[in-house]
DNA sequence: TTAATATTGTCTCATATTGAGACAATATTA
DNA sequence: TAATATTGTCTCAATATGAGACAATATTAA
């Protein structure tokens, strides 16, 4: 693509949260040859959408469409342009005398944060990438840029928002038990909840379906599957 | 200044509001010659941060240093792109031809909402303005571009945050009384409060601090006067 | 000087919500 | 058939909320 087929100066930055039935994950690529992990990110078509340019990146990561995805904040710092770490990741990767010079140049990031069924992903790498892959949100390794302050942000709107919206049933597969959905909730705020206040809540929405129980085999009353109500 | 000080696609508007006593206003530039109403904006110098750059435009409008100040969305649809509007504006200006065509291009606009003591304003048109002044929420002009879906979206997250954080006393002077808080609610939220939950409930949260009362003259118990405990 | 009036600060009471534990129901294994 | 772990639901106390009631004023009218 001609290097005049992206709008200047602006960028977008997405924090993927999944779910692997413990523990909170979020996907980040690293570079070739450089150690630089970062979140997935990319730039938007001059004739494109924001929100449709972010879309169609998640969708090169994740393979999936339709995902649940949230516009939480614009980093502008000063302190964010370090031309020096995207001239490393360039020449890393051939060098410069591609077209590309417009990457050294400031960028304002808009971030996203995404909700999606962790099962449901084949991380995807891209052309400067070596992978694209889950890492615990409390192990992450170092990150380039300001991008611990964007996940930082992304997970203090998740919580923010956790009690106003059911937005959690994004991070399970279409069936759950109320256990799975506890156990996102508790991944989310970092504390336990009681499980007999939380079942009586979450029902008392009125925006889960019922279904069948579940039959793991374990040696104890099976529960319910519950799905969410469109 | 010259052309190449601002960064390119990326502009600010901001949300700027006041409460009269009775009701919430925001702040219009009316831009000359043309009937056009918009919302204070601006760009972001390109050694500039891009909190600072609207707070130092609003230190332009309002004449206000330490603005409560909070970023909600940034808006970069292609619809909002119509260089005929920014044409017009030019044209009505003096035409184009002087290093301004760049602002013809396409921008994503930061947007952010201010929340400001009424009384305190002077407010301030720019180079391109007949005039920057207070305009009631409920019976605004028609603006350009999509600014009407900006200042809706502003109004809607002021709500969805109004139970969570005591930002309302930025509204309001220094000292106020609990009917003029309870004021500022009501016209937020547009609907009535009850009296007494409400005062039960401010109090509750141990971050007011009450004064001597206020005699207003009026023929009937004198209010205590409130500040915000800092 | 006293009564009338509007508004305030606070209280009470009914209702709703929340936090924490208790208990029966069950799906499996011993 | 008993033991065990987990689930669904209930109860009860503690808290919070919604709505009205009432005494305490600051002023005006009589």
């Amino acid at each position: 693509m001609p290097q005049n087929s992206y709008l200047k100066h602006i960028a977008y930055d997405s924090v993927v949260f999944g779910f692997s039935g413990e523990k909170l994950k979020i996907l980040l690529m690293k570079y070739h040859n450089t150690g630089f992990y970062a979140l997935p990110g990319g730039f938007v078509g001059v004739s494109e959408n924001l929100n449709d340019a972010v879309r169609r990146g998640l969708k090169e990561r994740t393979g999936l469409d339709n995902i649940y995805l949230e516009q939480f904040y614009t980093f502008g710092n000063l302190e964010r342009y370090k031309p020096e770490v995207m001239q490393t990741i360039l020449e890393a990767n051939g060098g410069l005398g591609n077209g590309l010079e417009w990457l050294l140049d400031r960028f304002i990031s808009v971030a996203y944060f995404a909700l999606i069924n962790y099962k449901d992903v084949i991380p995807q790498p891209d052309a400067l990438s070596d992978s694209c892959d889950w890492y615990d949100l409390d192990t992450l390794p170092t990150l380039i840029l300001d991008h611990a302050e964007i996940v930082k942000k992304a997970l203090e709107t998740l919580r923010f928002n956790l009690d106003r919206k059911l937005v959690t049933t994004n991070l399970l597969p279409t069936y759950f038990t109320m256990k799975d959905l506890q156990n996102v909730y508790e991944a989310i705020l970092g504390e336990k909840l009681h499980r007999g206040t939380f079942q009586r809540k979450m029902l008392g929405l009125g925006v889960l379906k019922r279904h069948e129980k579940q039959y793991t085999g374990a040696a104890n009353k099976a529960p319910f599957l519950y799905s969410f109500e469109d």
